[in-house]
RNA sequence: GGGGGCGUAGCUCAGUUGGGAGAGCGCUUGGUUCGCAUUCAAGAGGUCAUGGGUUCGAAUCCCACCGUCUCCA
């Protein structure tokens, strides 16, 4: 309690500090972000909602999402009712990234990028009436928020929710206003009507007009409380179904709420971001609130800052494609908001330890590793530094290309070829322009900016498409096993393109899903067991194992006999040895991981992996090449611990007790209460789902195979183990061994061998050029007899013998320099082709001698065709045969070109 | 997912309708000069990213693919 008042006098003070609003009456406790956040999770964990931690912002298993942006994101395939939720009710605070309106943010006071979104979820349980209840007790009774300052919206035709509202929560029907647009709704998919709560934070915050309403676009009325009513299911053609299951999807922005809570003007200057403000304006020697444009930046500094730490800390990297662009797109703006306020060095990196604070209570995992983060913000504002000094560059090249044409206008194409392929921001082309006395082509910027956006939503449009999924809701899930031991099992479901079907036969290709299964699905990386499977009357080839969200293991293959029936007792064959093969590969990449992590530094973190029978592969973050030196310390650090024979054990435990011992997570770990740990004794320990060998020998031996840049940070490494070493030794050796026969020579001489070789390779090329050219010059010696005249110019017409156009060339070349005003024209024949070249000196070329004009006559009669310049000009041809006759023309051409 | 730019010597890059692969820096050797910075000459170094195609002939034109930068979604 005493807390409580001295916050509220801090509160007070901070108000009078600031000359605002005054504290509103009706507000009685004001509450951290922190505390509201908890305070909303312990309420509806009260109503029997599983609290679950928020989801990573990379989406799990959902190619159509960038990135989470709504507080349901995670539980899509929950709410169509095909998959089982871990609980019927779920409360989450969910981060939340979205770009969509990036242009306002700062213009207003609460477009984000970064959000976060609370949320109480009802999958088939709890509807309208109860949702409608919480959400309103949660607003009036927990926040104190009077009754008399909301108002509520439903749509136009949810006569339902009106009788709720008016009746049960007894609210008047004057502040239930019905509105067209309060229908929630993406594509195919579930959808329904939604209510809000709006709060009126009254008259001094409007517009003034006499018509401010709820849903005028003012400061007045906010919406702080966001009910979704999922109850159809819209299919492709656009029909709603009702769904038999229905569902609530609430959605409360955190930041909204606080910033009613602690009478804020904006999000922006709530607990939750005004730190990092603060620290802009000391960093920038501005001060908040002086003018509208300082303003601006501060809060897209403050906005971005927290968006870009916690998208590192889930795992994107700035990148130029997918989810890592929408990165690089805020890290880069909020670089030059931080120029705009005059900022030179680089900064951003350090606004980390802010936002870590910020996030201290929630996201631990941001201080843990906000080395890192650091290190990644840094590394591209130096990139960004890197493209802008070359747009400079450039933009300095078009406006002196306008100066000497005396243009003041620099066009829309120009400006916008500068934005998009060089990534000039194109503000900066503005203001430079603007620093010459000039201006940019706004209009056909746009134009051509709208015409890019165009053809992506074109592209875009043809390809989506649903994942063909049976309804599996009837499935009893938790009855569904795993266990590697068993080779009995009894077929529970068979579907085949989506449908759930009785039977399968010879030929066609479907899915299984056993009550009991050995097969290992895909996932972690790891690539799905396969295997056959033998029934009363039939047999199966399983090609991959999936999983299903709710991790329901199902088998993909083909029938190659007979028919496989639902309830069939069948047997199992694994493909063994392929699955030891991954399983050594699995532990191989834990132990590889570690080694990176001992060598590299703690920095080095798991960005993806493949498991596969014959090979792995790791994809991890670090900044530079891994060098030779270090991959065989790596190498052998492996090796080592595979030798030690350490015993490697799994255990199930809580996350908490996970965290505790200090387990390596991976980015976009799934929740639920219970983890897998996979530890190598004393060396590594990670959050694991995959198979391992259960001691360290078991992997035989590890050998590297390449490493690789794969973008900006990233790097990846390709190893094998076990078998897959003896295999690559096997091959090496006789690659060395046939090396070696080949030189005649023993495998340890094969260097010397190669050396010497290579050395008398060299001095025989030498003799060659020196021989060629002993030979070049004494067929010139004999050409030169052969000089004649054709009215006053000199003439050689000869066949020569020459090996190639080079040696062709550097003939006619001394030929010409025995002429003062001649033209030398040679023929060669040589692999079963012709080769023709004319050369003509400065004086015979003044005289009318056109080289190229003789070539492609001659070139004609030898059955091909070439041409060249004046002085110098080459021709090929297919018919050897007519080369002498080629050459005999050559003086009546010549005599054709003098001038006289 | 869709557009655009780039890929040539160790590095930075030039290479004009297809017709002799270049410059600067760096490197090696030799000379010159000096207190040092120098400077001159010679030389080494290239699968013109890769693979196809068109052509008598491709760094150059066309297609595919890889890498990289960038914009849109």
């Amino acid at each position: 309690m005493y807390i409580w008042v001295q916050l509220l006098t801090m509160q007070i003070k901070l108000c009078i500090i600031r000359k605002e609003c005054p504290l509103m009456i009706w507000r009685l406790i004001a509450l951290t972000g922190n505390e509201l956040r908890q305070k909303f999770l312990e309420f509806f964990a009260g109503k029997a909602h599983l609290v679950l931690p928020s989801a990573s912002l990379i989406p799990h298993n959902d190619p159509s999402l960038l990135l989470i942006g709504a507080g349901m994101a995670p539980f899509k395939p929950f709410f169509t009712g095909k998959m089982k939720p871990p609980k019927s009710r779920i409360t989450t605070c969910q981060k939340c990234v979205r770009t969509g309106d990036i242009e306002n943010v700062g213009r207003t006071a609460r477009h984000h990028t970064f959000f976060e979104m609370l949320g109480n979820f009802s999958f088939g349980d709890y509807f309208k009436k109860e949702a409608i209840a919480w959400g309103w007790e949660f607003v009036t009774k927990e926040l104190n928020i009077p009754a008399e300052k909301l108002w509520v919206t439903i749509h136009t035709s949810d006569d339902e929710a009106f009788q709720i509202w008016n009746e049960d929560i007894g609210l008047a029907p004057e502040r239930i206003i019905r509105m067209e647009d309060n229908f929630w709704e993406i594509g195919p998919g579930p959808c329904g009507p939604c209510s809000e709560i709006y709060v009126d934070l009254g008259e001094q915050r409007g517009c003034g007009s006499p018509n401010c309403a709820v849903g005028c676009d003012c400061d007045r009325y906010l919406e702080i409380w966001n009910l979704v009513f999922t109850q159809y299911d819209r299919d492709e053609a656009g029909n709603y179904h009702p769904l038999e299951k229905k569902n609530i999807d609430t959605g409360a922005g955190l930041e909204r709420l606080a910033s009613v809570l602690q009478g804020k003007a904006s999000n922006f200057e709530t607990d939750l971001i005004f730190p990092i403000i603060q620290y802009t304006q000391q960093i920038a020697g501005v001060v908040f609130g002086q003018s509208p444009k300082t303003d601006i930046s501060l809060k897209v500094i403050a906005d971005h800052a927290r968006s870009m730490t916690v998208m590192i800390s889930d795992g994107i990297l700035p990148s130029n494609e997918g989810r890592g662009y929408v990165l690089r797109r805020i890290l880069r703006r909020a670089v030059r908001h931080a120029r705009l306020l005059g900022i030179e060095k680089m900064f951003l990196a350090e606004i980390v330890d802010i936002v870590a604070q910020i996030f201290a209570q929630v996201y631990p995992d941001i201080s843990e590793k906000s080395e890192y983060i650091k290190k990644v913000i840094q590394l591209e504002e130096k990139r960004f530094h890197e493209t802008l000094v070359q747009g400079i560059d450039m933009l300095n090249e078009q406006i002196e290309k306008m100066k000497n044409n005396g243009l003041t206008i620099l066009d829309g194409a120009t400006a916008f070829k500068l934005y998009d392929t060089f990534g000039f921001p194109w503000e900066l082309t503005s203001e430079i322009l603007e620093e010459h006395e000039m201006s940019m082509d706004k209009e056909g910027f746009d134009q051509a900016m709208s015409l890019q956006r165009e053809r992506a939503r074109a592209a875009r449009s043809e390809q989506e498409e649903r994942i063909e999924l049976p309804d599996l809701s009837g499935l009893a899930v938790h009855n569904l096993k795993c266990d590697e031991a068993v080779n009995n099992a009894n077929i529970v479901l068979l579907f085949t393109n989506g449908d759930i079907v009785q039977e399968i036969h010879d030929g066609q290709e479907a899915a299984v899903i056993f009550d009991v299964t050995p097969f290992h699905p895909e996932g972690g990386g790891q690539v799905g067991d396969t295997g056959i499977i033998s029934a009363p009357l039939g047999k199966m080839e399983v090609a991959a194992t999936y999983k299903l969200p709710d991790g329901t293991v199902y088998q993909k293959g083909i029938v190659t006999e007979g028919m496989l029936r639902t309830g069939d007792s069948v047997t199992i064959a694994l493909a063994q040895q392929r699955k030891m093969d991954i399983t050594r590969n699995h532990t191989a990449t834990h132990l590889l991981h570690a080694a990176l992590r001992q060598v590299l530094g703690s920095h080095v973190n798991q960005a993806g992996s493949y498991v596969g029978p014959e090979r792995l592969r790791f994809d991890f973050s670090h900044f530079a090449q891994v060098s030779e030196t270090e991959l065989l310390q790596i190498e052998s650090i492996v090796n080592e611990i595979i030798l030690e024979n350490r015993p490697v054990e799994i255990l199930e435990m809580t996350q908490e007790a996970a965290k505790q011992q200090g387990a390596m997570a991976l980015f976009g770990e799934k929740y639920g209460e219970v983890v897998r740990v996979v530890s190598v004794q004393d060396y590594s320990k990670e959050l694991c789902g995959g198979s391992h060998v259960a001691s360290t020998a078991q992997i035989g031996t590890f050998k590297i195979l390449s490493e690789s840049g794969i973008g900006a940070g990233l790097r990846r490494i390709e190893a094998v183990s076990g078998r897959g070493v003896i295999e690559l030794l096997h091959q090496q050796s006789i690659i060395i061994n046939q090396a070696a026969a080949t030189l005649k020579s023993r495998p340890e001489e094969l260097q010397t061998k190669i050396d010497g070789l290579l050395g008398h390779n060299k001095e025989l090329e030498h003799q060659i050029s020196l021989l060629t050219a002993k030979i070049a010059s004494a067929q010139v010696k004999e050409l030169v007899h052969s000089i004649h005249e054709v009215k006053g110019v000199q003439v050689i017409a000869a066949v020569v013998t020459a090996a190639d156009m080079d040696n062709l060339r550097s003939i006619a070349d001394m030929l010409r320099d025995h002429m003062t005003c001649g033209v030398s024209v040679l023929g060669a024949v040589a692999n079963d082709k012709v080769n023709l070249v004319a050369m003509a000196s400065k004086e015979a070329v003044k005289r009318g001698i056109h080289a190229g004009n003789i070539v492609k006559q001659l070139a004609s009669i030898v059955g091909g065709g070439g041409g060249g310049r004046p002085d110098m000009a080459q021709a090929g041809g297919k018919e050897p045969g007519k080369i002498n006759e080629a050459m005999s023309v050559v003086d009546e051409i010549v005599a054709k070109q003098i001038k006289e």
